[in-house]
DNA sequence: ATTTGACTTTTAAATATAAAAAGTCAGTTA
DNA sequence: TAACTGACTTTTTATATTTAAAAGTCAAAT
């Protein structure tokens, strides 16, 4: 049982790896194996195929992020710096994870709905993270009032397009390119912000 | 001479026609030219190859947009009127031309220098047709003080984003998810406007 | 419970083939 | 001589065929 999930987490842990540096495609199970000196065969046992395991390293990653994000925010002494953060936060995760998200984000064959369910998941989370700061925001008079999650859906959405805007042309976008649209980003969002400022 | 000239715009026209309904991949200039009730090598007559007549359209396009933009904008009764404007055109030309639009801006190898420079180039007057506007809102105490041209890249840049996050996973796009993706960059735009308002 | 060996199925990459479209040009037509 | 055609070559695109690799199954061994 616990030699179970000891093997899990290593398995894991090799896969990330592996599927950072080279995305879903260009990784095999094999490799995996490979690298913690098993064969595939014994993977499989742990992870009943490909899918699952894809599935465990993305929880894993949205875990991590949802983590950080938070830790992240509480130090954020009002809403803007907490913007901010919020905006360095997905640039780190986005350019460390890059291969893994993007493959699966804009597949053309639309991905399982587990996936699809699991960016849904994140995308509320990190709303309710935002919504409450909003609202903290609201109550300290920094914010004008206004309807908390339609704003914080409109910065959500906003940066999200900004991210679209990376992968076109489906080469590996440069360190330079990533950092600059973080740039962009924290431009945009602070004009947003004069924009609800009290 | 003068007949060349007339020749020439009813190739374009039906070729505006071709390419809007079907793209360029999908285009042939057989089909064209059967159009017009003319042979391909009639039509290779008055231009020279279909990159040309496709350079040709484009700037039909492109010169045809910012006239429609100009006009637009010259009723709005003030900058942030503009921005709306500016946004309807570009959606109203991004969803009639979507087919030659989309794979020209994001081809996988990138397109020859001419487009690419057209692109530039239709960036540029856009550019300088919300700068001025933005100057004049300046002077009349309607917007804050600022660089007319950063702002305004920035509002380009966030329109350009929203744009792009459109025809991920290459379908074609909804009129519906055309129109929602408009309302999003309003609302955007509105709420920078209400950062820049005096 | 965990792993392996021998297997089948599925998926992806490489190659070849055929068809359509693009483009050339000498020569015809008005 | 501007406008076009016919016969042609070259280039691009689509489709089929093959090949190899990866994914996945399962009975049997440790």
């Amino acid at each position: 049982m616990i030699r179970q999930q000891e093997k899990q987490e290593q398995i894991m842990i090799a896969a990330v790896k592996r599927l950072s540096h080279f995305g879903v495609h260009k990784t095999t199970l094999g490799e995996i194996a490979e690298d913690l000196g098993m064969s595939t065969q014994a993977l499989l046992y742990y992870f009943a195929d490909k899918q699952t395991l894809i599935k465990a390293v993305l929880e894993y990653i949205a875990y991590g992020y949802l983590l950080s994000l938070s830790k992240h925010m509480a130090l954020a002494a009002n809403f803007e710096e907490a913007l901010i953060q919020l905006v360095e936060t997905r640039y780190e995760y986005f350019s460390r994870y890059y291969m893994i998200l993007c493959e699966l984000i804009d597949s053309d064959p639309p991905k399982t709905s587990d996936l699809l369910s699991l960016k849904d998941y994140l995308y509320q989370k990190e709303r309710n993270i935002l919504i409450s700061l909003f609202e903290d925001a609201m109550a300290m008079k920094e914010v004008k009032g206004s309807s908390a999650s339609q704003v914080v859906q409109l910065v959500q959405e906003t940066l999200d397009a900004f991210s679209h805007s990376v992968n076109r042309s489906h080469r590996i976008p440069e360190e330079g390119q990533m950092k600059q649209l973080m740039e962009k980003q924290k431009d945009v969002i602070k004009l947003m912000y004069k924009g609800i400022a009290a």
